[in-house]
DNA sequence: TCAATGTTTCACTAATTATTGAATTATTGA
DNA sequence: TCAATAATTCAATAATTAGTGAAACATTGA
C-alpha cells in the first residue's frame, strides 16, 4: 500500500462522523447500509453524510452499489487490512517482538 | 478506547511527516530515536519535527524520555493495539467472519 | 559560569477541511 | 410523463492545520 493512500485512509477515518460511518459499516458487514439508514442512525444531515461518504469512498475504505433508488454502502475490508499492515509491519526491525499479521477475513468481496 | 482518542490518534497519523515519524519509531523499537536522528532521517526541519512530535505525543502514540541533552522517543505499542482494536471490533456483527485480534507484543513498556 | 548543542515555543501566513441550505440528478410507481 | 423518494453537487462561510523563522529553554563539558 502506498504511503499517500495510507494517509488518505487515516485522514478519512480521523473525523467523528466518518469514523462512526465506517464503524457502522464494519459492524453491518456484507449487508451494508444505505445513506438514509446511516443518516437516521447517526443523526447526520444528508448533505453532510454524502460529503463524508465521498471522502471515505475516495480513500477506498467503503464502496457503494446501487439497488433501486437506494445505494448500499459497504466497508472495504481488504483496504482495512492493508492499512493495519502498513502501520505495524517491520515492528522493532523484526527483532524481539512478534510481527503479528493483522487480518480480517470477512466481507472480502 | 474512547472515540475522541481514536480520532486524535488517527488524525495524528494522517500526515506525511508524522506517519513517517511513527513508522520510524515502530521499526526502531525499544531503542527509540532522538529528534536529531529523526530530523536527519526524514529531512524535516527541527521546528516542524518538534511540532509533529508534540501532536503524536498528545495523541498518546509516542512517548519521550530524556537522556542527557537528548530526548528518546518511542512508539507506544499498547495504544496502537487499542487503536487497531477499535477499528476492527464487532466486525460483521460477529457473524460469518473472523473477528481477529490485532495485537503487537513488542515494546510494551 | 559560559559557550555549544539539542530541542521546544511563539507568532504569523497559507492551505485545507467541515458545515449548511439550496439546487440538481437518478430512480420508481401511478 | 408526473409526483415522490433517495442521494448528490454546488457555493459560501467558519474553523482547523501545516510550515516557517526567530527566540527561548535545558543540558553538558570546559
Amino acid at each position: 500500500m502506498e504511503e499517500a493512500n495510507v494517509i488518505k485512509a487515516l485522514a478519512a477515518l480521523a473525523q467523528e462522523t466518518r469514523l462512526r460511518i465506517f464503524r457502522l459499516l464494519v459492524v453491518a458487514g456484507p449487508q451494508g447500509q444505505t445513506p438514509g439508514q446511516m443518516s437516521e442512525a447517526l443523526g447526520a444531515a444528508p448533505t453532510a453524510l454524502s460529503f463524508h461518504l465521498k471522502e471515505l469512498s475516495h480513500a477506498g475504505l467503503i464502496a457503494a452499489e446501487r439497488n433501486g433508488r437506494n445505494l448500499i454502502y459497504r466497508a472495504s475490508i481488504p483496504l482495512m487490512n492493508d492499512l493495519l499492515g502498513f502501520l505495524t509491519d517491520h515492528c522493532c526491525e523484526g527483532q524481539a517482538c512478534l510481527d503479528v499479521t493483522t487480518k480480517l477475513d470477512c466481507n472480502t468481496g
